[in-house]
DNA sequence: CAATATACCTGGATGC
DNA sequence: TGCATCCAGGTATATT
């Protein structure tokens, strides 16, 4: 389940060997993602174009070309976009392949195809990465994810902070993993009310956050080789997993049990110890 | 306008 | 063993 980390490690396993790299053949299935694939587009400002570099946005990798086309892909739920010898067999859903001139590809597989690739024209890129970007929350790396915007984003709402922080118009990149991780870092209860935290509440919501993806992007790091193989990379920080995934079991901290509800219809896990419903 | 529900999709786990 | 059912989860869209 591709959240920032997951996205972010990507990013950086292509950045060693795909900038520079000229398309020269691109190979799609008919089959729809989130999106219907824009194989006209491809063809006309991917295909035979070299790839400066690679940002992320979000969740989304953007693919800067040298002509000044974009190339945008979402994972979805799969995270399976890496650079295969293109001699590999193709998978089922593998959706999009990019072979370069190095006679690698860059192969985007989606199982479930929750997925998109987008491709804005040299033209029209600057405006609809300024249209985009204006639809998404902050970065949690960048200056703007402060106390003074969250708290002014959440005073008015009732929403559980798990919610609030999953909802990607106000921050960008946390998914459901990482928003009970951070959330047990912070001692805060899931179901505390977005507008009822208190300054410190705030401020240790903003520690964690940085925090805990930044030790989920390096442990995630450490796999980066793994790009070169077929099977994907999977990453070490499930293994820090605190309260994700461990219901029922006992918590690292004070030996309670972790509990499991359901917020916002997501598997929810804390430890009612430690994150205690306290508003200051 | 905020909050909630639903649709999209497949593979793996679980239940009978 | 095989079949049905549920669950996982990001995001766009619809509904309350």
């Amino acid at each position: 389940m591709p959240e920032l980390p997951e996205v972010e490690v990507t990013r950086l396993g292509l950045l060693m060997s795909l900038p520079g790299r000229c398309v020269t053949k691109i190979s799609s299935s008919n089959k729809r993602l989130r999106l219907p694939v824009p194989r006209k587009l491809l063809g006309e400002y991917v295909l035979g174009s070299a790839i400066a570099t690679i940002d992320r946005r979000a969740k989304y990798l953007l693919f800067r070309m040298q002509n000044g086309a974009i190339m945008v892909i979402h994972l979805g739920m799969t995270r399976k976009l890496g650079l295969i010898a293109s001699t590999t067999p193709p998978a089922p859903h593998d959706h999009l392949r990019l072979l370069l001139d190095d006679t690698m590809e860059l192969r985007f597989n989606d199982s479930r195809r929750f997925g998109c690739v987008l491709v804005w024209t040299p033209r029209e890129a600057e405006a609809m990465e300024a249209e985009f970007d204006a639809r998404l929350g902050v970065e949690p790396f960048s200056r703007k994810f402060n106390m003074q915007y969250l708290r002014q984003q959440g005073c008015s709402r009732k929403t559980a902070i798990k919610n609030f922080l999953m909802d990607g118009r106000v921050v960008a990149g946390i998914g459901n993993i990482y928003a009970n991780e951070i959330l047990f870092a912070a001692s805060i209860h899931p179901l505390t009310p977005a507008g009822l935290l208190a300054p410190g509440q705030w401020q240790a919501v903003i520690a964690s956050t940085r925090r805990i993806l930044k030790q989920a992007i390096r442990s995630g790091g450490s796999t980066i080789s793994d790009f070169l193989g077929s099977s994907g990379n999977p990453g070490y920080f499930q293994v820090q997993f605190k309260v994700y995934h461990r219901g029922d079991e006992k918590c690292h901290q004070c030996n309670n049990i972790i509990s499991k509800i359901i917020v916002g219809g997501r598997a929810t896990f804390f430890c009612p110890y430690c994150q205690p419903i306290k508003t200051e």
